[in-house]
DNA sequence: GTCTATAGATAGATAGAC
DNA sequence: GTCTATCTATCTATAGAC
C-alpha cells in the first residue's frame, strides 16, 4: 500500500532540490512521482497546496540537517559542520525557494519564519556549547552569515568554496570568541 | 528617438525588481516597455539572452547602490548604510534573480562573479576607512553576512528588520574592529 | 532593418468517469 | 473516494509582412 500523497511530497522536493522554484511544475512532479499530472490536483487542489505541503516536509528537513551541529563544542569543528550545509547546492536551493515562496505568497511566510526560529534555536545551543554568550545579535549574525556564505556559493560555484566558507565562519566564531571573553 | 533595447531593459528591470525570476516573462516585460511580446525576440532572440542583457544592466545597477558606502567612516553609519541596503526588498529580489539565473545557465555564472568581485572590493574600502584591515576573510565575512540579512528579511518581512539588521551588523563590525586591534 | 501574426510548447485547473 | 481526459491560459519561438 503506497501513500500517494508522500510520493508526491517527497517528488516535489527532489524538483526543489535540482531546480529551484521556477521548475517547481506540475508536469516535472507527476512525472517523479509516477502519477498523472491532473491527478496532482486531486491530493492538492492548487499549486499553493503543494507548495504548503512540501515546504513542511522541507523545512523539517532542513532542520534535521542543521541538527548535525549538536554536540560540536569547538569553533573550528562547528565551522567545518556549517560550511558543509551551506556549500551542498540542493539545500541552498531549497531554502532559496522557500524565501522566494514566501516572499510571493504571504500564506507562506508564517512557514519560513518557523525555519529561521528553528535555525536560531539551534545557534543558540551551539553557542552555548562553544561558551559564547548567545545573544540575539549573535545568534541572528551566525544565521545570516551561514545564508549568505550559502547563495554566493551557489551563484559564483568557485573552486575552493567550502574552505572559504569554513575559513570566513571560523574567523566570525573567533571573533564571537573574543568578544564575549573581556 | 527612442532607444528600444533600452526600454526593454529597463522593463525587465521592474520585473526582476517586483517579480523575481519567475515573474520574468516575456508578455509582462512587453507590456511594461509597451511593446509586443514577439517585438523582444527581434532584439533578443532568446530568454537567456534578454536576461545576460538585463543581468549587466542589473549588475551596475546594485553596485552603484552599494557605491553609498564610500566615505563611510564609523561602524555606526556603516551598520546603518548597509542594512538600509539590506532591507529594500526589490534590491534583493535582483539579487536572488541573478543568483538562481547564475545557478542555472553556466553563461550567466561570469555575471554574479563580477557583481561578488565588486562588492568585495567596495567591502574593502569601507573596512580601510574604519581602520579594519580588510583581510579576504573579512571582506568576505561583510558580504556574506549582508546578503544572509536582505534574505532573511525579504522572506520573514518581520517587523523592525531595519533595525535588527543594523544591530546585527554594528555587532560584526564591532567585533572587526576589536578584533583588529591587539 | 523593424515589426507582427501565428504557431508550438507547456503550464494549471475543471468536470466528470470509474 | 480515486483517478483521468480535456479545456483554457500562458509562455517562447518562428516565419514572414512591411
Amino acid at each position: 500500500m503506497k501513500d500517494r500523497k508522500q510520493d508526491i511530497i517527497n517528488a516535489a522536493l527532489v524538483v526543489l532540490r535540482e531546480h529551484g522554484l521556477s521548475g517547481f511544475t506540475q508536469p516535472r512532479i507527476a512525472a517523479g512521482a509516477a502519477v498523472r499530472q491532473s491527478h496532482l490536483t486531486y491530493y492538492f487542489p492548487t499549486r499553493v497546496d503543494l507548495l504548503a505541503g512540501v515546504a513542511r516536509a522541507a523545512i523539517d528537513q532542513e532542520l534535521a540537517a542543521v541538527d548535525a551541529i549538536v554536540g560540536v563544542s569547538s569553533p573550528q569543528a562547528a565551522a567545518k559542520v556549517i560550511a558543509d550545509i551551506a556549500v551542498r547546492h540542493e539545500n541552498t536551493r531549497v531554502i532559496m525557494a522557500l524565501a522566494q515562496a514566501a516572499d510571493q505568497e504571504p500564506t507562506l511566510r508564517e512557514l519560513f519564519r518557523e525555519l529561521a526560529d528553528g535555525i536560531i534555536l539551534r545557534a543558540s545551543k551551539l553557542l552555548e556549547n562553544l561558551n559564547i554568550t548567545p545573544t540575539d545579535e549573535h545568534c541572528f549574525l551566525l544565521h545570516a552569515l551561514s545564508v549568505g556564505l550559502a547563495v554566493i556559493d551557489l551563484a559564483t560555484a568557485r573552486r575552493g568554496g567550502q574552505r572559504r566558507a569554513e575559513r570566513t565562519l571560523g574567523t566570525a566564531l573567533t571573533l564571537l570568541t573574543k568578544g564575549t571573553e573581556k
